[in-house]
RNA sequence: GGCGACAUGGCCAAGUGGUAAGGCAGGAGCCUGCAAAGCUUUUACCCCCAGUUCGAAUCUGGGUGUCGCCUCCA
């Protein structure tokens, strides 16, 4: 029996869909302005690792991720380089799918975007100015918090503490300093609506999207820890008054990723993009380095953890390498692997289930059940997201040839000669120094070889090569 | 000021009352001409104080420290 942390109660409940075997999950996804960075990568791959869980345990699931394509961070850096929005978002979407695939991160069942959900929008603005929990002001509208008497339970905020932060944002035009925007005049960038040309503000959106391709109610709602105030108790508040139901049943949210103790944020301007360290570390690598503290704690980003990490997920993955899953699983690894992410997705225990098969398969005690840890092992690593593709992939000859380009000068080698007889030819070379016992001269090779990120492997069998 | 989270070996980390998973690094060994890689093996009484209990890293109270939210942020 799955059990999540919920945000709303502050407790791990027993996960229970409004319709039986159907999960409807909905979370914030980016507005997209700039490159993604680690943080949302953290952000994703948990969810990720969600969906891929539910869907593992036989729900069938509907995972919406929208793509917040208006926002006044997009407007002024359009503004700023002279381009219409559209440049800016088409740019920073593509980047983050980019993103999301070198990760790994399963495509959401809808990805829907703002600026196609504006008609939903000011629908529902309508619907909450109708109902006496929003008022339009001099082409603005905003949402009455005080009509709503939830409001504050999912953050744990006592509103009137709330109220006292005194770091509301203050403008004469709203009723109550904690009434938040549902539409902002906007003359320049604005849609048409009832009051005048304008935009939604950013609260609106996800609760219109997420109403638009989930309908009423959704089971989870997730994000991160700085979305649940006030995007969260907005979203809940506007959902809940305008639809009269429960908005969503579970909320969840993810911790941060730090660096130096320290919120990686783009505020704090102390953030590394995924672009940045997907040139060090491969997706796989970043993934096991965010699986390996659970969810809801902070995570630390340093090159030692992140070392750790590609080292540790190289020996679990390769561990599988060679085998094809035929389909006969160890019962007994799943049910524990099952009692781990049961128990608010503990993927550090369940990582821990995965590298139990691995010293199985190196074991090969007998071929029956090392087969079957294998497959265990592979289906597992998918639950979680691992891809296998980054482990089997070989190196392409363009990319060893630019490698090892200093190498053919070196050794004399024509250019034209692929990459990979080259390298056979360095080899004979060494061999002939090795059969002659002039081990300086095959020393000195291997450490050539080694300066272009080319590790040998002497064995019985001759010499293989490896790329770094 | 309000709300909340966390503190476990060199580093990361699991642990939800019965005597400390796992990863990385380090040591030792196997393999090797020597290496590298790989494999085998090896290292903890859990921030402090008090309490509850036959028994606590795990529960309670009090400290200390770190971080987060309360403002755009995943």
């Amino acid at each position: 029996m799955l059990k999540i942390y919920n945000t709303l109660s502050n407790t791990i409940e027993e996960f229970k869909p409004k319709e039986d075997n159907k999960v409807k999950m909905y979370v914030c996804g980016p507005t997209v302005y700039d490159k993604a960075h680690l943080g949302h990568a953290r952000c994703y791959i948990t969810w990720d690792v969600l969906y891929r869980y539910l869907k593992f345990l036989g729900y069938d699931v509907t995972y919406c991720r929208n793509v917040t394509d208006v926002d006044d961070k997009i407007l002024n850096k359009a503004d700023n380089l002279k381009v219409e929005p559209k440049v800016v978002t088409d740019e920073f979407y593509a980047s983050f799918i980019n993103s999301m695939n070198a990760l790994n991160v399963l495509k959401p069942d809808i990805e829907p975007r703002a600026t196609k959900t504006i008609g939903e929008m000011i629908a529902m603005v309508k619907t909450l100015i109708e109902k006496g929990f929003a008022y339009a002001v001099d082409g603005d509208v905003y949402f009455r918090v005080e009509k709503y008497k939830k409001y504050g339970e999912l953050s744990s905020q006592p509103i009137k503490e709330l109220l006292k932060g005194a770091r509301v944002e203050t403008n004469d035009k709203k009723e109550n300093p904690l009434d938040f925007a549902l539409w902002k005049k906007d003359e320049l960038h604005g849609f048409n609506s009832p009051w005048g040309l304008g935009r939604p503000g950013w609260h609106i959106e996800c609760s219109a999207m997420s109403k638009k391709h989930l309908g009423e109610t959704i089971d989870i709602h997730a994000g991160g820890a700085d979305l649940a105030f006030p995007h969260h108790e907005n979203e809940r508040a506007q959902s809940e008054c305008a639809n009269d139901c429960v908005f969503s049943k579970y909320w969840m949210h993810n911790g941060f990723v730090t660096i130096n103790k320290e919120k990686m944020s783009k505020s704090l301007n102390n953030f590394l993009t995924i672009d940045d360290v997907t040139k060090s570390y491969d997706g796989n690598a970043i993934r096991f380095f965010i699986l390996t503290n659970h969810y809801r704690m902070p995570v630390e980003f340093n090159d030692v953890a992140l070392n750790s990490a590609k080292t540790g997920v190289n020996r679990l993955l390769s561990a599988a390498i060679g085998f094809v899953d035929t389909k006969e699983y160890d019962d007994e690894a799943i049910q524990m692997f099952k009692e781990a992410m049961d128990n608010d997705l503990n993927t550090s225990k369940a990582l821990a289930i995965l590298f139990s098969l691995a010293d199985k398969i190196k074991k090969n005690e007998n071929a029956k059940t090392t087969q079957i840890s294998a497959n265990t092992l592979i289906m597992l690593s998918n639950v979680l997201g691992f891809n296998f593709e980054i482990v089997n992939k070989e190196i392409s000859d363009e990319e060893l040839f630019e490698q090892i380009k200093p190498l053919y000068a070196k050794f004399g080698i024509d250019e034209k000669i692929n990459p990979k007889d080259a390298l056979k030819e360095i080899i004979s070379i060494r061999k002939q120094a090795r059969d002659n016992k002039d081990w300086a001269k095959s020393d000195e090779i291997r450490d050539i070889l080694l300066e272009n990120k080319i590790q040998l492997k002497d064995s019985k069998e001759g010499t293989t090569w490896k790329a770094l």
